[in-house]
DNA sequence: TTGCAGGGGTCAA
DNA sequence: TTGACCCCTGCA
């Protein structure tokens, strides 16, 4: 069948989707913005996302999603991975700064995951002041003690707990899992959200600014976490999260000297606007595979 | 083997 | 504005 553009079919537990393009499954799980996808030993993703354990491989043009079917093709997985949003225009916009054009030329296959909210600000709240593989051991670590199990060729899966679940679990047995002092922001944050002191809902139906501020009254939520929460729940697209990466490569490439926060915000603001979002991840992850800043000793 | 430096945002003083 | 927070990795 055709849906929005691509080809789509399904054999048995397999869909297969063609006309593919700006995709590339390296970019888009490596380039930090989710922590529970695993690169296989030929070559494919297994993870976890949305309550399901999937399989994904690429072939040319062609996606090949494993342990599912159209139907969550089609309501799951296709907004996922942004499938409908077409990444030539916006590679193209941004493009016209040759910067950006060099960042978009080593990671031209990344798109924006559209995860699930509630798991984006617990893993953004563990993130902080934590680097990447801890980050991944934590979550995975949650999730089998507090998640739904699964079984995927012969290995166990667990699903990221949902809200009533961690917001009852005592903060020792949260500590347990490596989140340290983070623990309290994690009960505290899942307490919030139960009681609707923060307004989940109304996120994306809100100014930019008043949607960061909403976040950050999350313990544990600060500016970065707060742009991170947005941006990779695709809740907000011009927000501009700057990590020590991204303020090393914004001074390296485009300000040459040591820059504030504040400055590199508006200047991110201004030279790219809406597409803010899409700007940082090509930059995050080209200062990341570039290593750029980072001191030789 | 042990110990220490380095990495990484938010909070509270 | 500055120090404390937690744990893993890499390297003497």
């Amino acid at each position: 069948m055709l849906y929005k553009g691509y080809e789509v079919e399904q054999k048995d537990n397999k869909v297969y989707v063609k006309n593919i393009r700006d995709f590339d499954l390296t970019d888009i799980f490596e380039s930090g913005q989710c922590f529970r996808w695993k690169k296989q030993t030929d070559g494919s993703f297994t993870g976890v996302a949305m309550d399901r354990v999937i399989n994904i491989r690429s072939d040319g043009d062609l996606l090949i999603l494993d342990n599912t079917n159209i139907d969550e093709f089609i309501n799951i997985w296709f907004n996922y991975f942004d499938l409908g949003t077409d990444y030539a225009m916006i590679k193209e916009t941004l493009s016209k700064n040759s910067i950006m054009k060099e960042a978009i030329a080593s990671g031209g296959g990344i798109r924006l995951l559209r995860q699930d909210l509630w798991e984006a600000i617990i893993s953004f709240i563990i993130s902080a002041n934590n680097n990447i593989p801890r980050i991944m051991k934590i979550i995975d670590t949650i999730a089998a003690c507090f998640g739904r199990r699964m079984e995927y060729k012969g290995d166990s899966y667990y699903t990221f707990p949902k809200m009533e679940v961690l917001s009852s679990i005592p903060l020792e047995q949260i500590k347990k899992c490596g989140t340290g002092y983070r623990c309290k922001y994690i009960t505290e944050a899942s307490r919030m959200i139960i009681k609707e002191e923060v307004n989940l809902c109304t996120l994306g139906l809100m100014d930019t600014e008043d949607a960061k501020n909403e976040l950050q009254k999350l313990p544990g939520v600060g500016p970065k976490v707060a742009d991170c929460i947005l941006l990779f729940s695709g809740t907000k697209f011009d927000v501009f999260p700057i990590d020590v990466w991204v303020k090393r490569v914004m001074e390296e490439l485009y300000f040459s000297k040591e820059t504030s926060m504040n400055e590199i915000k508006d200047f991110a603001k201004s030279q790219f606007g809406l597409l803010a979002g899409y700007a940082q991840q090509y930059l995050f992850y080209y200062a990341r595979s570039r290593q750029i800043g980072v001191r030789k000793g």
